[in-house]
DNA sequence: GCTATTTATTTGACATCTAAAGTACATGCG
DNA sequence: CGCATGTACTTTAGATGTCAAATAAATAGC
């Protein structure tokens, strides 16, 4: 394992497992503090120029770009679970969404407990708009890296996405 | 650009600009949202476990994590400055750390508007045990990856946050 | 020494979030 | 039919977050 790279390793000397083991704990420390930072800041960028640009935020951005998938619109219950939040806190976006006359809740034939939530003819026309920039923004963040990179990186993510999965039922 | 690597690329057979860009662009987006996605996923995976096994959660956990390296405390903007988040916001977890005895804010002798918030005692003996079960969840966490796939990644995010830092300012 | 500015923190108004309780409708089953 | 249980959403309470305004103390400049 360290055999391929020879690395000095500046704190530690000695290679014995425990010694061993706790450096990888660091490591692991250490990476999941680096992921997290960047992903943080990336998503900071993005939230400050929806604000900036389009007077909205992030949330209200993803609910948006939900309904415009889906034309016929989704139900909170299904826009729950794709968004992965709470309902209660779908209620409370798609409140504002539709004070701004973005969205707005059909009621379902079927069912009158439940509705259905669309994007106005406004609120697809705006999404565009954001979607647009938004997209820009995403490819001038990456821009640093080769397609190389952006390719060996989504790898990366995706084993660890998977792994993850796993260990999430323990 | 473009020019550097001209790499075959398997889903797409032409490859003038604009198509070339294009699928930049989703790949960018793409990559995007998996790196959210993966970030989140192992959040929440901790919040769930900080709130399971300890009644806690993850801002009071970092800001106990800042105090734990300077035994003398730190000013509430340095706190600020290093949790890269508001003062305000500051304010109100210091306060709940305060209520629960775990940290405590100590007058400043130099400087009377400001004051020193310290982990106490029993701040200092919880946030251990937090730390301790928090670097295995981290560790399990990317077990998946073998120690070249970490330090790749680790070496990628890092790529990826410096170019982040310059698009920042533009 | 005194005012103008800056610095440290708090406060208040809002937007997200979650978890848990409440409401209203749907559905299964005797 | 008629109730028991389940489902779809909303509501409420509490913790995070932000930004902007309010306080209070330190410091700069004249």
């Amino acid at each position: 394992m360290t055999a391929k790279r020879p690395k000095v390793r500046p704190a530690s000397t000695s290679a014995d497992s425990e010694t061993r083991a706790t450096s990888d704990h660091h490591d692991a420390l250490r990476l999941w503090l680096r992921l997290l930072a960047t992903t943080n800041l990336i998503e900071q960028h993005v939230r400050r120029r929806l604000q900036e640009r389009f007077a909205t935020t992030l949330p209200r951005f993803d609910l948006m770009a939900q309904l415009e998938r889906v034309p016929e619109g989704l139900k909170m219950g299904e826009l729950s679970r794709r968004m992965m939040v709470t309902g209660g806190n779908v209620t409370g976006i798609t409140d504002l969404l539709e004070r701004e006359g973005l969205v707005a809740r059909v009621t379902d034939r079927s069912d009158r407990r439940a509705f259905r939530v669309r994007l106005t003819a406004a609120g697809r026309r705006v999404f565009r708009a954001m979607a647009k920039e938004h997209e820009r923004w995403i490819v001038a963040a990456f821009g640093g890296l080769g397609e190389r990179e952006v390719s060996r990186l989504a790898a990366l993510l995706g084993r660890l996405k998977i792994h993850i999965g796993k260990e999430l039922h323990k």
